[in-house]
RNA sequence: GCGCCCGUAGCUCAGCGGAUAGAGUGUUAGGUUGCGGACCUAAAGGUCGGUGGUUCGAGUCCACCCGGGCGUACCA
């Protein structure tokens, strides 16, 4: 008997059979048959899965699609999991679970509990996230946001899907913009004891510099003050990069996001470090040519536009030389299968080449995924705001969870497919207190908790209900949505697409509320979850627990909160 | 110039080559004395940017064009 996970195949088993007996019996002439015709109708009316195998046999079969459907259909054996098959013009086979398919598939449900939904794609595999990354030279911004929703979901999807996964933030802590950033910090610094210091050209005007500058004045007095006119010291600059790191730690914090490593660019030119090795390597492979002062990267043999720099003339590495040594790491010395780099979509020029150097260090084809997401719009009373650490005005993410909450920013962030431009309106974020959908889908759980909850007052559980008594569409209904969040899990870590995850909760939680709501609508208490019939609650009772567990997983995924009450 | 992303309902956006293109929100009309209405039901609302092509079948694939965004650094 499949579970909710192989039925497709298990369909595909039976559709097979059904073609070759029909071939066995003449009707059918014997041709190649097309796999992965099973898919999922738009309306439900036309049942549960369909296939489109008459439509893709129709040409070879030299035959009308239809007939082909009714062969096929006559020849499928009668069968405990589905309903006799239908067909539908211009050559569907449609196909309906029995009831007691899906009743089972409650038990099924809760005897996984908050594994259920789990897939073994991943087993025995080690896969990296690693996203937000911004520069530590200025609080998180709303865009950052985006990227922090989307990779923190990815990672809990493929975790689910069996992968080992670390989530991971790099930490650019040696490139130019942190020299420029350090100048910044003293100028403000200078500042706070009456010199007339000014910060650098395309230094950060931002006032957390000053903020910031005062957090260091305060634990350091003018420890870090040098002659007026001289250079400020080395260690201010690097004090001031871990004071913003601690912010941003706090602020991914508040957003719900936990990182399992923070990984400092710097480290990467330890001796014996990742840089060493990396560029050894390229040097062995002579993939390092020395020209106009300045090492690069011979990418364009590999099919690039281009050669790359990797180390500038003046002896420092570029960025690009510093993410190949990042990626050597991640790939040979740590050796993960799978590595998916969540970057805003204004790096798309640095991709390609970065996928050309880590297959040059011996990365698998398929094993780096850099999943860019589109920069977000911010609209505030009507106007658009532009993001620019830089620029004067930024909307911070703690400004944002303070205002619409992790969990609805969350959910907001991950509606949207990554590849999108999204607009953010604050003003409408801020007052969608209740008309939110985010609202929808936890109330839906805070109200199976309670049901639980209030019939466990009296007496009633979960515990000994027969699931065969689900038999109203409305039950049946709920039980079809949750079996689709394996495919929907699956779906989200095969084609990095997570705006899959809330647009599923969303029709998972309409699917309650339709069946929580369907006493009302056909005015008939007996459809009640906790009713006289004690046998009929029970077995609701249990179909409730299992939607409970389905849609708490799915919050789960989406780094959401699954509350009981609100 | 070249490269990448996007163009779908008033708005914000989904949509694995399949059936009558969906959701949320907004608008309109109903439903509530309750297992928490932060809910439900229904209606209206679309030349899927345009033109060709591939296919039994195109919002989806291909080509060109139009519009918006981004990139094309010894910045990150």
């Amino acid at each position: 008997m499949p579970d909710t996970r192989d039925i497709r195949l298990y369909l595909e088993d039976l559709l097979g059979r059904a073609v070759q007996s029909a071939i066995a019996a003449g009707e059918l002439p014997d041709v190649a048959v097309p796999g992965s015709a099973i898919e999922r109708p738009k309306d439900t009316a036309n049942g549960d899965f369909a296939s489109t195998l008459p439509l893709r046999m129709a040409r070879a079969a030299m035959k009308p699609p239809l007939e082909i459907a009714n062969v096929i259909a006559r020849h499928m054996a009668d069968d405990p999991v589905i309903e006799r098959p239908s067909v539908a013009p211009p050559g569907f086979i449609n196909i309906r679970l029995t009831s007691g398919f899906l009743q089972r598939q409650v038990e099924h449900v809760i005897a996984a509990g908050p594994g259920y939904a789990d897939l073994t794609v991943g087993a025995r595999k080690k896969a990296q996230v690693e996203f937000v990354s911004a520069n530590p030279t200025g609080p998180l911004h709303v865009g950052n946001g985006r990227g922090a929703a989307i990779g923190d979901a990815l990672a809990s999807a493929l975790a689910a899907a069996g992968y080992e996964v670390e989530r991971e933030y790099y930490v650019n802590d040696a490139g130019t913009q942190t020299d420029t950033f350090a100048e910044t910090l003293y100028a403000r610094y200078q500042q706070l004891f009456g010199r007339a210091a000014d910060i650098p050209r395309d230094g950060y005007p931002g006032e957390y510099m000053v903020e910031l500058a005062q957090e260091i004045k305060e634990e350091a007095g003018d420890g870090f003050l040098r002659p007026e006119g001289e250079p400020g010291p080395a260690d201010l600059g690097s004090r001031g990069i871990e004071l913003m790191v601690r912010h941003i730690r706090r602020s991914l914090e508040a957003f719900g996001v936990r990182y399992d490593r923070w990984y400092s660019e710097k480290s990467l030119y330890d001796p014996e470090g990742p840089y060493e090795k990396a560029t050894a390597l390229l040097r062995e492979h002579g993939q390092l040519v020395e020209r106009e002062g300045a090492l690069w990267f011979a990418s364009s043999e590999l099919g690039e536009d281009k050669d790359n720099v990797v180390v500038r003339s003046d002896g420092r590495p570029t960025y690009y030389g510093s993410d190949i040594a990042y990626h050597y790491d991640k790939f040979v010395t740590r050796g993960f299968d799978l590595v998916i780099d969540v970057w805003g979509a204004d790096h798309h020029g640095h991709v390609s080449r970065l996928k050309t150097a880590s297959r040059a260090i011996g990365a698998d084809r398929e094993a780096l995924h850099v999943l860019l997401y589109q920069l977000v719009t911010l609209k505030r009373g009507g106007e658009v705001v532009r993001l620019s650490k830089r620029g004067g005005e930024i909307i911070t993410l703690d400004e944002l969870v303070e205002e619409v909450g992790a969990d609805a920013a969350r959910f907001f962030f991950l509606l949207r497919s990554p590849g999108a431009q999204m607009e953010f309106d604050l003003d409408l974020a801020k007052k969608q207190s209740s008309e939110n959908p985010v609202f929808y889908v936890q109330y839906a759980h805070a109200r199976l908790a309670s049901i639980l909850e209030r019939a466990a007052e009296q007496g009633l559980t979960p515990d000994g209900g027969d699931v065969s008594l689900l038999t109203q569409p409305s039950e049946l209904g709920l039980i079809r949505e949750m079996m689709q969040l394996a495919d929907v899990l699956e779906s989200v870590v095969q084609t990095f697409e997570p705006q899959q995850l809330p647009h599923y909760a969303m029709a998972l939680a309409t699917a309650f509320h339709a069946f929580n709501d369907a006493f009302k609508q056909q005015n008939d208490p007996s459809l009640k979850v906790i009713t006289g019939d004690v046998a009929r609650s029970r077995a609701r009772l249990r179909l409730v627990l299992a939607a409970k567990i389905s849609l708490a997983r799915i919050l789960g995924i989406m780094g959401m909160t699954a509350p009981d009450r609100m």
